[in-house]
RNA sequence: GGGCCGGUAGAUCAGUGGAAGAUCGCCUGCUUUGCAAGCAGGAGGCCAUGGGUUCAAAUCCCAUCCGGUCCA
């Protein structure tokens, strides 16, 4: 590996330079330097920082200078800037471009996995980036360590190269370097050492110099030129390696390390960040920890980030990292008692940063509302959790890891919060030191096995003629391959027009036309770029058939996915830019559409989504369909493209209805969005917090979804007929809706409940009311009416003057038989009542259910009476069972003709029990 | 995407299979010219929805809806 690594990074320019190489004495690992008397590398912790309070450069850097100094030298150089819509010459923090990772956590991550692998050539060659860069793996080191940052900047200068020296490799890389510390940034040639050291990572690796400066690592110059493959013939670290089809030079300067260097200040954090450390020391009344003082600068330029580039905060995914940052700075917050919000903290972040970061307060309404719910939800929360932790407390319960760890991972309240309220209420608890990794250890067996779908091999390719015209509905084809299932078969065919179940829409159904003969197609699906139809009976390969779609269906499926995009673009003309498609499902009847956004959206803003919708849709505007190259797309429409998930490959199928919305989508779709007639939307939830789904209904399926509300308005109209009639039959769905509502059941049950509140009621007069609302509200009302009235009746305590009864005795103990009591009286009550009254007293009644008993609770004492034990052997003779308390308990069964039988029987055997 | 927790009076919550409760708030009366007052009385519940188990379900089981929380 050594000698690997000694080959790999022995430069000319080393050598031409008089660098030489030295193992150091401490970590055993290789580097150059100048410096012949130097035995260590360099790097932490073999060396300690020798720049604080000595800044080894010539002139001190803020962050913006070091930031132009870079780029505009490496413009010089003939390397290219990239740009992009919306946020301008840098990738957004969160990966919009990547379903593997969240953020984006380093400059290469811009071109991962696609311009990486080779796939799709580079949008410069070579390029310079300055790109912002979240990582949260060190979180608790943030503001502690003097160094570790969540948000930082990642200069890097990249070339891609097919041959070795295509554009430039490892001499110039490291030439480049040494000129822009040297000679920029100003860093003596002396006080520079090169690490030697292997990089692997994202399933590629390299050799890899580490720049060194005053102990600090201030630049990586990788040279990406392997990619992970079983029997690849390098192993690095256990893992096997092959050449990739790219030599990559994957540099990483540290931006805001490169300005801490040139200061010399005792932390990163007061090179980068000093206004706002002493804005938050000014304004805080417990400013002892400067390491708080340090998290919460940090913290809020994270957010600043997050928020500006639209991470909406959410329990899944990025939103809940979003989350995580803002619970740990308002926690920050409340210990150093600052005097502001936490929206005033990343006000002032946005300020600073929006002279370089213009697109960050696009969104700056967005951005303060989403501050003021979190801030709001949070203490909500820990006022919950308060509460909880007290009554803990007050029921002399033990907080223990536990306990702990409960109130944290299914309340939410972080231990230290605990252990501080227990405190004031006396109580002294303690937090297990491997608290973290107790959490960790829960969530660790977790980790589901992704359900892999077992791609059938060497399937046929189909020609997909729905892309060559999205209209056509007929075609001529044969059959190449299939499958016989029971009573249906797999078929496929080297072209089609069937469009297959994918992207959220529904796979076409249609008919083939065979030898005169209809064959039904049931369902279309996708293998890979294979189409499978399944179809009613069989064919052979080889047989040519006429294919037809069920043109009304697909032309369903198309309204609703063009109306799919036209409401997206609805919701943000609405909402923000924030909005973003988190999953759709396109059926012909309706669709589904889920998206982010922070709080419930109000029936106002429906209303003028849905307006907003069919404004559009009445202008008309053509739907431009067309296949481009990534970095065209990416160049041209930002990276809102990739609303739906990220295609592969180079090529990608851009939907743009210019003006309103552009995505990369796969599916079929109108030429002019004037053709989704009209727009409906049928109802909004909030399906996790932070990710809405809103669901409409599109074209002539508005009038079938109009009619089938009409029917169910009928059907309900003619159940209340007898008892209500109803002015006012405007507004059907607003009717059905609020009436719901009163019963708090969904439309399709509201029909079933209102006969269950009516079974009972035999008012003969028949009332006239405004609306559906308020029938159910009066029938709902006069239900709870006849409930109290009832309760009443059975409550009467000289019940047992208007009940007949018999009674018998057992020396002083009183027994009362009611053999069959009427249904407007309740048992239970009345059982009881009777026996708390008097001492020495059972009650046996009998009702449709079947026998009740109690007894006075002295018999219990006494003669060690048992209700219960006497109510199991009547319930057996009514083919069921009993049971209960001692004093009171209830029988019954099936065969309730023997119940007089039954009730003869537990007289007898109470009174054999008393003998 | 996964795990955990919850839905009971206007609010906060008790209630682990046998009469739906507490505290605060609300209403009425009394007491008191004392500030977050005292006493007495009262109103207010489809115990989220649907199904199942059981003689009996707020309570147990399943599904749905709604909310909270942690993790990737």
């Amino acid at each position: 590996m050594d000698s690997f690594l000694e080959k790999e990074c022995k430069l000319n320019f080393f050598i031409n330079n008089k660098f030489i190489r030295k193992k150091c004495k401490s970590c055993g690992a290789y580097f150059w330097t100048l410096n012949h008397d130097l035995d260590i590398c360099g790097d932490k912790p073999c060396k300690d920082f020798s720049f604080i309070n000595n800044p080894i450069s010539a002139k001190k850097l803020s962050i913006r200078d070091v930031r132009e100094y870079f780029l505009s030298y490496f413009e010089k150089n003939k390397h290219s800037k990239l740009f992009y819509p919306i946020t301008g010459e840098r990738f957004p923090v969160i990966a919009r471009w990547r379903s593997d990772i969240y953020l984006t956590i380093a400059s290469i991550a811009d071109f991962q996995p696609h311009i990486t692998s080779g796939e799709v050539p580079p949008p410069a060659n070579p390029l310079v980036i300055s790109q912002p860069c979240i990582r949260l793996n060190d979180l608790e080191q943030v503001g502690v360590s003097g160094r570790h940052l969540t948000i930082f900047e990642m200069m890097g200068h990249h070339a891609f190269n097919k041959k070795i020296d295509e554009i430039y490799w490892k001499e110039d890389t490291v030439r480049y370097c040494d000129d822009f510390f040297v000679n920029k940034i100003g860093i003596e040639r002396n006080e520079i050492t090169y690490k030697e050291q292997l990089w692997d990572g994202g399933g590629n690796a390299g050799p890899c110099l580490e720049v060194l400066a005053g102990g600090l690592e201030i630049a990586t110059l990788v040279f990406m030129n392997l990619k992970k493959e079983i029997g690849g013939n390098f192993k690095i670290n256990g893992e096997n390696y092959t050449q990739n089809p790219l030599n990559i030079v994957d540099t990483g300067y540290g931006l805001e390390r490169i300005s801490w260097l040139t200061n010399g200040t005792k932390t990163i954090y007061e090179s980068v960040f000093p206004s706002t450390i002493k804005w938050l020391h000014d304004n805080s009344k417990n400013n002892q920890d400067i390491s708080i003082l340090y998290s919460l600068a940090d913290h809020s330029k994270c957010l600043a980030f997050m928020l500006g580039d639209g991470i909406v905060p959410s329990n899944v995914k990025a939103g809940y990292l979003a989350r995580l940052i803002i619970r740990r700075s308002l926690r920050f917050i409340k210990r150093i008692k600052l005097d502001a919000t936490l929206k005033d903290l990343v006000e002032i972040q946005l300020d600073i940063l929006k002279n370089d970061f213009s697109s960050l307060v696009n969104g700056k309404k967005q951005i303060f509302e989403i501050l003021d719910i979190e801030t709001k939800k949070y203490s909500d929360t820990i006022l919950k959790g308060e509460f909880l932790v007290k009554r803990i407390i007050k029921n002399n319960d033990i907080i223990d890891s536990n306990r702990l760890i409960t109130l944290y991972d299914t309340h939410g309240m972080p231990p230290d919060l605990v252990k501080k309220i227990s405190n004031s209420e006396g109580v002294e608890i303690e937090i297990p030191k491997n608290f973290d990794s107790m959490i960790a250890e829960l969530h660790s067996s977790e980790h589901r096995s992704i359900s892999n779908e077992n791609i059938r091999e060497e399937l046929p390719l189909t020609r997909k003629l729905y892309y060559d015209d999205h209209y056509k509905r007929e075609f001529d084809a044969e059959v190449i391959w299939k499958n016989k299932l029971n009573d249906k078969s797999e078929v496929i065919l080297d072209k089609t027009c069937f469009y297959p179940e994918g992207g959220g829409q529904s796979g076409d159904k249609g008919f083939f036309i065979f030898k005169d003969k209809k064959i039904e197609v049931k369902s279309t699906l996708k293998e890979g770029e294979t189409i499978i139809h399944i179809i009613e009976g069989d064919l052979e390969i080889g047989d040519k058939i006429h294919g037809c779609i069920e043109w009304d269906y697909r032309y369903n499926l198309m309204k609703h996915h063009t109306g799919t995009h036209v409401v997206n673009a609805a919701l943000r003309k609405n909402l923000g830019d924030h909005i973003w498609q988190a999953g759709s499902q396109i059926s012909a009847k309706d669709a589904r559409f889920d998206f982010a956004h922070y709080e419930k959206i109000s029936n106002d803003n429906i209303k003028k989504i849905e307006k907003t919708a069919n404004v559009l849709i009445n202008k008309g505007k053509i739907v431009e369909k067309m296949v481009i190259d990534r970095n065209n797309a990416e160049k041209n429409f930002g990276f809102r493209l990739y609303q739906g998930g990220v295609p592969p490959g180079n090529m990608i199928r851009v939907i743009n209805i210019p003006g309103v919305d552009v995505e990369a989508c796969g599916g079929t779709h109108l030429n002019d969005i004037h053709e989704v007639e009209q727009i409906r939307i049928l109802r909004s939830e909030r399906i996790q917090d932070g990710v809405n789904r809103i669901t409409f209904t599109a074209g002539k399926m508005v009038e079938v979804f109009k009619m089938e509300e009409f029917e169910l308005y009928n059907n309900i109209i003619e159940t209340i007929n007898s008892y209500y009639k109803i002015k006012n039959k405007n507004n059907v769905t607003h009717q059905l809706n609020e009436a719901s509502k009163i019963f708090s059941v969904p439309n399709n049950q509201l029909e079933s409940t209102i006969k269950r509140f009516l079974s009972d009621y035999d008012d003969k007069k028949i009332i006239e009311l405004e609306d559906l609302k308020e029938v159910c509200q009066y029938i709902f009302n006069n239900w709870k009416e006849r409930e109290k009235i009832k309760e009443k009746k059975s409550s009467e305590k000289e019940v047992l003057k208007k009940i007949p009864h018999e009674i018998k005795y057992i020396g002083s103990i009183e027994i009362i038989i009611i053999k069959k009591i009427s249904k407007s009286y309740r048992d239970l009550i009345i059982a009881s009542q009777t026996t708390n009254e008097k001492d020495d007293r059972i009650v046996i009644i009998g009702s449709e259910k079947g026998i009740t008993m109690a007894c006075s609770k002295n018999l219990v004492d006494s003669k060690n009476f048992d209700c219960s034990a006497v109510v199991k052997k009547s319930g057996k003779m009514l083919g069921g069972g009993g049971g209960g308390s001692k004093t009171l308990a209830q029988a019954g069964g099936p065969k309730n003709t023997k119940i007089n039988e039954a009730i003869e029987n537990t007289v007898k055997i109470t009174m054999k029990m008393l003998n």
